[in-house]
This record gives C-alpha cells, structure tokens and sequence, in this order.
DNA sequence: AATGAATGAGGGTTCATTCAT
DNA sequence: AATGAATGAACCCTCATTCAT
C-alpha cells in the first residue's frame, strides 16, 4: 500500500475536530479520540507525529488562509461609498455582493483555528485577528473622530465582531443562510459603529 | 480551635479566584491556588469540601443574583422611549443614567460564573443568559417585524452583547470609564438592531 | 509532619541508586525504583519532582566534589619526585600516603555520575574527567618527549586509568583494601607510562 | 522472487552496525535501522526474525573467532622470554612483530560484540573475556608471587586492559598506527605489570 | 519480496482527593 | 485546625512485533 488507508486518517481528522472543537486542543483526550475512530493508540502514530500534529493538520489550510487575508486585507477593495448610502435596504445588497466576493468558504477548522488553540504553536491566531480587526475598527473611528469618541470601543467591537462570526459559523453550514446572517452580522457592525460617531439624524 | 480562620478561607478565595478567572475551572490547578493561598493540601479540605466546593462558594452570590435577575428582569422600566429618540447624543445621556440606575456592579465572579464554568454545575448558566438575551432581543425584533428580519440575528446579537459585556468587565476596573464603556456598549447595539430592522431614513 | 517522611525518602534513593547504576539512568525504569522502594507513582512526586531530580539528587554532592577536584588538581602537591626513586616498594608506600592525604572517599554515587549520566544534564562529566586526565598525562610525556612517543596513548591510558578506578570503587567498599588498590593502580600507571618513554635499564 | 536480494540485507546489517554501535543493542531503534536502510518494517522480518536476529548475524562470526580464542589461548606461543629482556626498546620491535603474527583483524563487529550486547543473549561476553584475562595475569602474577601482590589487581588489570584495547579499535581504524598503539598499550600493560610485582631496580 | 497498518505494553508525568497524625 | 504522605486513574508518547495484502 502506497498510501495509508484514507478511512483511518480521515475517521482520526473527524474525531479529532470534533473533539478539539469541544474541549480545545489542551483538555482534548488523544486516548478518545483514538477511540472514537475506532483504532488504536499505537497506530495513531503511524498517521501523525503528536497530538499537535492532528491539529495542524486539521488547522494549517486555514492558518495559510487566514495569513494571507491578514497579510493582503488593506488591498480588499472596500466598498466604502457605503459611508454615503443612508437606505438600509441598498446597502443590505451591496455589503451581500461584497461578501459574496470577498469572503472566502468558512469550515469548522477556521472555528478550531482561531478558539481551540491554546497549547499550539497557532495559539497568537486569535490575538492577531483581534488585533487587525481593532486597527480597523480604530482608524474608521479616527476618520470620524469626534472629541467624545472611546477609543476602548475599537477592541470591544472586535471582539464581538469575532464572536458573532464564529457563532455563525458554528452553527449555520448552509451556504445561503450562512452568507444572508453574515451580511447581517456586517451591517449590524457598520450601523452600530455609528453610535460611536455620535450624531446622525 | 473549633472556628476555622476566616484569613484561611479569604486566602483561599482570592488565590482560586484569580487562578479560576485565569485557566477556567477545568483547567486550574487545586494545588495552585493553595500553594498560593499559603496553607496546604490538607488544610484546604478543612474548608472546602471539593475544588468544586470553594468554586461555588466564589460564584454562588452572583448566581443568585443573577437568577433574580433573569426572573425579574421583564419588570425593570426599561426606557422604551428610547426608540423614539432620534439623537444619539441624547441617547447616550439617558442610557447612561438608565446604567447608573440599573445595572449592579458586576464583579469578577461574575465574569468567572459565565466563563470559567465548564465542568461545574453552573456551565450551563452562560447558556441560559444567552437564551434570555436572545429573546428579549426576538421580541423585539418582533416589534418591527418586517418580512425580511432574520430571528436569528436575535442569537447572534446575544452572544456579541455577552461578550463585549465581559470584556469590559474584564478590563476595565475603574468604575467611571467602565460605565462610559457600557454606554457606548448598548447604544452600540441599540443602533446596530436598527440594521436589522431595515428602513431608517 | 514538618519533614518528609525520611525512610520513604530514603527506599526511594536506595531503589533508584541501585536500578540507575543497574541500567543508567535513561534506561531504568522509575516504576521499578517506586515499587522496589515499596510506594506508588503519585507519592514519588511527593519526594522528587522528576525521574533527572532523583538522579540529581544522588549525584549533585558528588558532582561538586568532582567540580572541585578538577578545578583545583594542579593545586595538588604532586610527589614529583617519584621519578626520581628507583625502588618500587619504597613508591608504593609514598603513593599510598599521597593517596591517603588526597584521594577523597568516593561512594556508588561518583560511579553513577560518571557511568549513568547519559540523558541528563551530567552527561559531560564522565568526558571532562577523560579529558583532564588525557591532559594530565600528556604533559608528563612531553617531559620525557621521545620522538617515538605516541601521544594519542595519552587518551588510551586516561580511559583504562577511569575504568580501572570505577572497577575499584563498584567493587571493593573496605576502606583498607580499597586504598591498598587505588595505591597498586595509581602505580601500575605509573610505572606503564615508564614504557612510553622507551629506554630504562 | 523467491531468492532475497543480498542488497537489502547487507543494507540492513550496515545501518543496524552504526545503530548497534552508536547506541548498544538495548537503546538501538529498529525503526531507525530499518529507515536507513532504505526498506520498510514488514520487509525487514522477511530478513531477520527479531531485532536480537539481526544483531546475532552481525557478531556471530566475531563471536565464533572469540570463543576459538577463549579455548585456545594457551596454544599461543607466547613470547615469554620477553621477560628476560631489559630493554624496552627491544621489547617494542618484539611485541610489534608478535602482534601482527598473532593478532587477528578485529572489527567493528568485536567491538559490538563486547560493548553493545546487553539485553542480548551475547551479554556474558564480555565477561568471560574478562575472566580468562583475569586468569591470565593472575597466573602470570603467580608466577613471580610475592607475599605483597594484591591477587584483585588482575581483574582490575583486565579491565583497563579490555577498556584500552576496545577504545583503540573503534577510534583508530588504519592499520598500521592500529598496530603501533596496541604494541604500545601491550607493553604498557607489561610493564605496568612489574610494578605489582615490587622489586626491580 | 515487499508494504505499512495494527497492536498493546510500557515509558514519565499530573491531578484531585483521602487519611492518619 | 493543620499537615503532607499516599493513592491511582489518566495524560501523551515509543517501541518491537504481527499480519493481511
């Protein structure tokens, strides 16, 4: 046999992320997951190194992924005439299309990558998203800025940006469904962060 | 002595208070938090009968006042006024008194009782309050109730409130700046619910 | 109890000193050594905090002495004028005082540093005592330096000199004759080295 | 193919060489063994049956030659009238000659043989090559038997003996330089000898 | 002849908890 | 009230060997 046998591998990567994505990669059980594929101790080793190894596998496309769109997010043609949109309706429309675009296909792994890392060398993952997502938040502030504007707030709304997203993610697999509450998830960011700005009328 | 020593069990608290905050229950180490309680293996047991025990004996208050808060929360006079404010500004004004009115100080153990729960009997209290939230959110939603709203933004929206709520909690101590931050908090998803709604003009 | 009960302490050194010479310390088995010493995993951590820390533990005195001897062996006032007898019977009276004077007691423990080190952070001991002696004896050769002399014998006569010493030490505890051999040994060294020089009659 | 390809087994007895000598029979990795050689695990039992197979076909020959050695060692015409000769300088050229007559090639193997062979059935090897050495020099020692002579030094003596003996093999593999040392290491072994003896002057 | 998947005992270590003192 | 020794299950990982293909 030229190549291990694929059910093996592929029974051990659906234990595992189900595993890692219920008790994260720390206070994951190697011995259940093993279980649950239905194999051994010992011949889980001959499909990965280490526990740490299952997880990047499950991890790394994603990881590359998620390198790449921080590395290249400036260069996102950002829609930004929606600052100048005041019907809700259009740019409900417009923010879909972007996402339809823009956003690439989201799995459970992105999910894993970015909550069950802890104990991995992945475990910075989150922090740097929350990180680029603040700057962002933070100099659309600073386009605005008004004297009474917290800037505290950047942070708190990246924080719950990402949240809100992985909750999408995590329980909403259907494509369509996934990108309608995505763009609502969008929009409620982009009005919300309004409130911050001060006055509209 | 016949009294056990309120030094040794404050000790106690606050180190497994701080080690809980930090690693979660699961993940705390009992011996830890009585190495760095200063008193020992033993002794310990003498006051608590479990690490359970003393992580209850942390979070019960807050549990109970949540749960008052949960069955009596329909009966605060909530400003529903609000919806017909059409100025941030003024907005803000209020909300930030109807806070002040309010909403209690939350302290660390509440954060602890909402986050660092897994494997107590509590871990499902995150759960409920996301449940709560998300109704209040759905109704109202329902209020407005256009043909294109989607419910489960109401959800979604929860978990995003939970957790900036928390992160503020967590970070920011001083009580001043930390109810500015609430402020700009609910007016941040008072005025993103408005996207949902659809039409503002 | 203040101090650790001593007799557990002390099975568990005796057990691991006997299967860490048996087998070196990468190839004994700490579950051997706890259950030899007639207590269990769990409690062994209650004495050392690793299988390197119980080995530590046995050798660290010994070590230091070696440190010790090694940094101050050219301070020893070497019976230089050995060389200069000619009669055996009266050497190795002499060599038995020197030995007497100078040569430290060495226990099990200074075998075990120097034979069972490998995996730990000792594992260099037993190559810096091989290359202070090849020194040593390098230099006396250089005093008598014959164009046929080969120094790489210096090493050879380092190594055997080691090796005939731990045999002693493993072997022979009595004092008396212990010292009666280390002196026999110290000469058969001596006088070997004579037939590097070449010509004596 | 019903014939097995010599090339894969002389493949696999090089790298378990390295292996073995590297690391001793006991710590050695078949796994390691079997990758350097270029083949897979399964492959390698359809040469040898164990890893304690493929070890014996390495020293089995060495170890043939040896007991040979051990039971006709005495038919050695040993030069005994090297006794009667007071000059080193002689004693040298004499020795060296009596080496290259009677000192057969010894590899790798015998190194293996004598060193690595714990945990094999070969274990006492060593030590009966130790017994019959120690035998030797104490008939030797008999021989000139003083009231003074210390009968453990012949054990000793066939320690350093072997010890010497071994690290030249494995550090110097040219023949001729080979050939000087173990003359030099004899006579210093014979020489060193006469200091057990007491009086010569 | 060759492949590599499968097995399970054993390796060192961590942990909350119990209990005699 | 206090001490810390004792317990044993569970953790991840390595290994030589067996076996179906």
């Amino acid at each position: 046999m030229q190549i291990k046998k694929e059910e093996v591998r592929m029974a051990l990567l659906d234990a595992a992320e189900k595993e890692f994505l219920d008790k994260g990669f720390k206070n994951a059980s190697l011995r259940k997951i093993i279980k649950a594929a239905g194999t051994t101790i010992g011949n889980f080793y001959n499909y990965f190194d280490s526990k740490e190894a299952i997880y990047e596998a499950l991890v790394e496309g994603e990881y590359n992924k998620f390198v790449y769109f921080i590395e290249h997010h400036d260069e996102i043609n950002r829609p930004d005439y929606l600052w100048e949109i005041a019907n809700v309706r259009k740019w409900r429309s417009v923010m879909f299309e972007f996402i339809e675009a823009y956003i690439p296909p989201f799995s459970n792994r992105f999910v894993l990558l970015i909550e069950g890392s802890e104990g991995t060398r992945f475990e910075k993952t989150r922090d740097i998203l929350l990180q680029v997502l603040t700057e962002h938040f933070l100099s659309h502030m600073e386009e605005f800025g008004h004297s009474h504007v917290h800037p505290e707030m950047a942070e708190i709304i990246a924080i719950q940006f990402i949240e809100g997203f992985l909750f999408i993610l995590k329980n909403y697999k259907e494509e369509t469904i996934r990108k309608k509450l995505i763009t609502e998830h969008f929009l409620f960011h982009i009005i919300g962060s309004m409130s911050l700005i001060g006055d509209f009328k």
